[in-house]
DNA sequence: TTGAAAGCGGTACCAT
DNA sequence: ATGGTACCGCTTTCAA
């Protein structure tokens, strides 16, 4: 790879001039201008990335930390960030955590080696983060921490989440709820649950909350198979998420029960395949992929030192009305 | 962040000595060791790897470059590829190319820029990738060129995988298939589809080709009601993957077919998704995690210089035989 | 308008 | 066994 003293000698030139016509700055003739160009294209010359960031002591690399890209909620998120940094010249460089402590920590120091402009981090635990010590912008997604801590941080409204689901459930007349309540540790999935639990401790329903440790396919159906022993009689399950609905509709199928007349489902996030499946899951949905976006652009703006209104950004959800609901009476 | 000179003076020694500990190279008395060690950590200090790789004119960064980590085979992919190469201390620069060249080369570049010292690239045209002259290690991932070339890949055997396909659906006594045959830019794509043209010509049954031009599932859906029109009778359909398929079982279900009874489907990649349908999807797999693993040992050993023996690794596919099929009759 | 040179944080060669 | 120093490729200050 041709380097800046070859174009400099190609040009005949100081290594400094063609640095100056390289980022624009300073005078230079232009006639000297034109023939460093002409050298740097006859080379085919590209700055080396790595020099440049030894000089900055920042590169133009933007750490990004996801629990597993595995996941089908994630993907999208990844993409939201890339397409956004991409924009702005910056490049993605991208670990799954497992939600696992010590590999998230040690993601942090191998960006910060690497001399990360900024990172964005879907962690569990920002706070043990941010002791960090960082000394680098970093923004949190999806997974965050208390209200008030004030940390920059992209999230969709959950708690309306869960009373949109309860309510759009009540609006359609299930009686004999089941309430799934996602992993305790999650933010998020309690957000959902209280949400949902807000509209549906004051409505004139049965109820009965069970509880999944993870979001895996293998757990939800597991429980869902208990639930269906356990429930026989429950005509509504508001899900803690995509995943777990699945499952629920798969064994509910299994079994042969008729959804949405006899059981309805709603899930929560609005994975791509929520709509492949049949019937259709009717879900919450939460814009994923502006998420990413959104995440992005705040911690762009950290980067430039711009003026940031709100360091928090909370995102709106939506009912996304499938098939796994009945259609509403409108003459009610 | 503390620098090997602030570790020299702490321990008061030279930064030559300090290299010497950090590498274990050279010769370095124990008692200046254990003094340089306890300055390290009181300072916290990790080397810079920006510093390292521009000495070295080598990263410890691989690249890896993909359509679309939205499109659910990817993440699986990313994700062997990942825990591969964390386990030797690289880490992953990632990108998505949309399958467009452009793009494809951009990322090809900075990727260059940043010194990587390896890439993996899933792209539809590995040729126009090596005529860049990269100057450095690349494997192709699943979606290959010719198979003469020799250059480092790994995929799965799409042909094999299209003959299994189509003799499990005679197996089972379907008479009237319908094919899919995918994008026809897809090597891939074109292997599964000749794999099952194979069995299908020599086989008594009747067949009907139809041909998608992308994987995603709003055109197969299109593409499932035409079907559905034009050949209502076919009741057998070998699908080109398990998006296309899961987008014909929808729709087959929506039109109240029976499956497996009056219609047997099998799908491509066992992408997750697959056994969360109900019914579960009937597929070829694709070892996607291994091929992942396997593509970033193949690069870690072109890295490392270390003997090869073969540079292109194709790996075995598998019938899983879920619920879009019938059970095999043991007693004919 | 241009060039020389210091410095970013490491590594490795050459002395001592 | 240890230190001095040139160098990796680039940017920027200072002087000319």
């Amino acid at each position: 790879m041709a380097t800046i003293k070859d174009v400099a000698i190609a040009a005949k030139v100081s290594v400094a001039t063609v640095s100056r016509v390289l980022n624009e700055t300073g005078y230079v003739h232009e006639d000297t201008k034109t023939r460093v160009i002409k050298a740097m294209k006859t080379l085919n010359y590209r700055p080396n990335e790595v020099a440049r960031s030894l000089y900055h002591r920042e590169s133009r690399l933007i750490g990004l930390l996801l629990p597993d890209i595995t996941n089908p909620f994630f993907p999208q998120l990844a993409r939201g960030v890339e397409d956004e940094i991409h924009q702005h010249g910056f490049r993605l460089i991208f670990g799954n955590s497992d939600e696992n402590l010590e590999k998230e920590l040690d993601y942090l120091q191998t960006f910060k080696q690497n001399q990360v402009v900024g990172v964005i981090s879907a962690t569990n635990d920002p706070e043990a983060t941010i002791n960090q010590d960082l000394s680098m912008p970093i923004v949190f997604l999806d997974r965050t921490g208390d209200e008030d801590e004030h940390v920059p941080s992209v999230f969709a409204d959950s708690r309306k989440g869960g009373q949109l689901a309860a309510s759009e459930m009540m609006k359609r007349n299930s009686k004999r709820i089941t309430l799934i309540k996602g992993p305790a540790h999650l933010r998020t999935a309690k957000d959902r649950f209280n949400g949902a639990l807000d509209i549906l401790s004051s409505a004139d329903v049965d109820f009965h909350v069970l509880t999944t440790e993870t979001f895996s396919f293998q757990e939800a159906q597991q429980r869902a198979e208990d639930l269906f022993s356990i429930y026989p009689k429950t005509d509504g399950i508001i899900a803690s998420n995509d995943i777990v609905a699945t499952a629920i509709l798969h064994e509910a199928l299994k079994r042969g029960i008729q959804v949405p007349s006899d059981l309805q489902l709603i899930g929560f996030d609005d994975i791509p395949h929520s709509e492949w499946l049949f019937p259709p899951l009717s879900t919450i949905r939460q814009p994923v992929y502006e998420m990413g976006k959104e995440a992005a652009k705040l911690l762009l703006k950290l980067i430039k030192n711009e003026y940031i209104e709100k360091s928090t950004v909370q995102l709106p959800v939506s009912f996304i009305e499938r098939q796994t609901t009945r259609k509403v009476d409108n003459n009610e």
